[in-house]
DNA sequence: AATGAATGAGCTTTCATTCAT
DNA sequence: GATGAATGAAAGCTCATTCAT
């Protein structure tokens, strides 16, 4: 998935995909969002992006109508991207709730969707949704649906520790949980190199094990 | 602490501050910090500073060089400030390694630390470390100390229960912690209205009690 | 040849030279040429230039990539009509090295060659020659290839008088006449008004006799 | 004579001239000389001569008015400083004419007086006395008392040619041979490494030779 | 639809000059 | 006299956007 990566060479191979709008508009997102990852939001150009893309000048305005349109559609596909791929993992644990929060744990601290790539563009798109709303739509889409699916889970085991419909339990699970997979894509964004995915998961699960002993176990690391 | 705010009345009074050139120093690196805070670091040109600060646009390469070189020393300041404060209300806390932890977390998400403009400031510097060397130095201090600070006083409680010196629980504990806090900042900075700082410390205590389980009480939010 | 001469009127009638990069930078080039022989290198800024040429503030970083490349451009420039020129009126003597020679001190004294604005553009140049070393590469082509053009023609005559292959004669006359042209174009910057073309030839050319008596008549002004 | 070069150390040893307004000026004058040959006119600024002067910001005002008047105190400076040197060489030839001739050319062929600091210095200030009235008026100076010298020198020679009182003669002797040295200055800029002042004078002296054969013997390099 | 030369507002930076101390 | 912090006009440069082709 993440095999987009930092390629400057747009020469050869991908010519095929020319003179087709849509591929250039996938083209000129792809080379935002690499961009971004490469030198950060603040030195992402125009002209660096349509350089990586190897499309003409006026296509932005063309296909976008500028370039913060064009920041918002590559945040708005950054956000599919990242569900795209979550969904796929989640779908596949179908047996109860402690699974589903497993998947989304496990997903979302691995190589596919939390990388150096990821982190750096999050952060960028984050800090970019205060001052430019049509990145803030999409910015925040992230929470919310993985809100309301981990919310569901926990809200059914949640019941079987006798807890109401909309117990505090569910929800301070749910927000802790988003708060400190937030915390570890932050931690890898600061320093990859000594971040450690099987801790991370270990640190995570031993977390919702304190709230819900019964149904996850206490890993050893 | 945070009562600089962002003040835009740049006039007749407070003129005793002339001719000092540290107070002109501060005035711009009080300034540069408002001014991320308000409208980000992509946003904030040397012009927005120092109008804001009242003074000239000589002014910032005169006393720091270029203005990279003030937002690196604007980082250095506001890392300063936030430890300023911290160690004065952890050092309050003298009467055992469960109060340091504890005065640690509550000082991190008090208003003094954890506000709109902190969190702001912080998502800026942290996106800016990845490509100013000068900001990055002092960026990162913030995790150093604090990790610091927290690990010896989870290795002290690990040993009563009967953990080596240097062990791996000790080491989680920190990591977990500060990983959970910096998700609460995170998430204070996409949703400040939202957030509880109550049900956030509730949230991290029920993590830590969850590794130590003699030392934490399961606080009842 | 030199008709580009000052000219303010950026009006209407030029348009024709739009959309065209070719002939933008040779108009940038003129322009800068021109400013700097009408007020100095010293106070050659963009904005003049760009006024001058009737273009905009964004084309020198355009089509040069900044200021520096622009005058190492209408240096190289600068060089190459000198010679265009020079050749044209060297290749007309082909009768003998005398000829050549003369012709050389002939077109390098001529109105077209020596006048108001090549002196002070040649000035200029070797002057910014010193700290800039896109300049330094063509500044100091005039002399390499009137030097080899120069010391050919010396080395045959200079064999009718006996002398070796590589004589100090032919080297002496070749440096000589060049410092004495040198000269020439330095009196003729700092006081052109009290400048005789012909009184400059004749002095040149008696010292070119002083050399080789039997070869160039002793003029007599 | 042309020992202050370019000293960077204003520490110590030079304090005690302090607190007397006429030794900060020719500490200004000096700083701004050295600066020019050391960087050329353009990047001369206030901040460059005052920090190798060891003097304060206001000093160059105080004393000179402002950058312009002392940029013409300096070149009024140098012009004195070539002629004093070049007097007191020239007085001690008083046999004849063709003595005090051969001691100008000797003298500013010398190391004392044409060397790289006064070759870059001359240089720079003939190109700003185009924009600089100021400095016009010293720059021309070095002409006017040189031709003034050798023109008389070169009126007693000619008349035991038999030439009249304004002989053309004269005239053109005086020019070709200030020409001559102008020309081998501009040389030594372009290239000192390779200028020879032996070579230079013998050239010299076989021009004059040239035109006074009964008073200039041909000198055999 | 696609191109890329052209534009100019606005950016960071430099610098001679001023003036309170 | 002497200082150096302060000023702001003007410098070189960047870049999203426009539009003739």
């Amino acid at each position: 998935m993440k095999t987009s990566g930092a390629n400057l060479d747009n020469s050869a191979a991908k010519r095929p995909a020319r003179r087709n709008p849509e591929s250039s508009k996938r083209a000129l997102i792809m080379a935002t969002l690499d961009t971004i990852a490469e030198i950060g939001i603040t030195d992402t150009t125009v002209s660096k992006i349509i350089q990586r893309a190897g499309l003409s000048r006026g296509m932005i305005h063309l296909h976008f109508g500028g370039k913060n349109q064009l920041l918002a559609a590559a945040a708005k596909s950054f956000g599919q991207e990242y569900f795209d791929e979550l969904d796929h993992r989640v779908q596949q644990a179908t047996s109860g709730p402690e699974d589903v929060i497993t998947a989304v744990i496990q997903a979302d601290l691995s190589e596919a969707l939390m990388n150096e790539r990821s982190t750096r563009i999050w952060h960028a798109f984050r800090g970019a949704a205060n001052s430019n709303d049509g990145i803030a739509l999409y910015s925040s889409t992230r929470d919310k649906r993985l809100r309301d699916t981990l919310h569901s889970a926990f809200k059914k085991i949640a019941q079987e520790y006798g807890e109401a419909e909309n117990s505090a339990l569910a929800r301070d699970a749910t927000f802790g949980l988003l708060v400190l997979l937030e915390g570890m894509w932050v931690d890898y964004l600061t320093n990859a190199n000594a971040f450690s995915r099987e801790v991370a998961v270990s640190i995570v699960l031993r977390f919702i094990a304190g709230l819900f002993p019964n149904h996850f176990q206490q890993s050893q690391s």
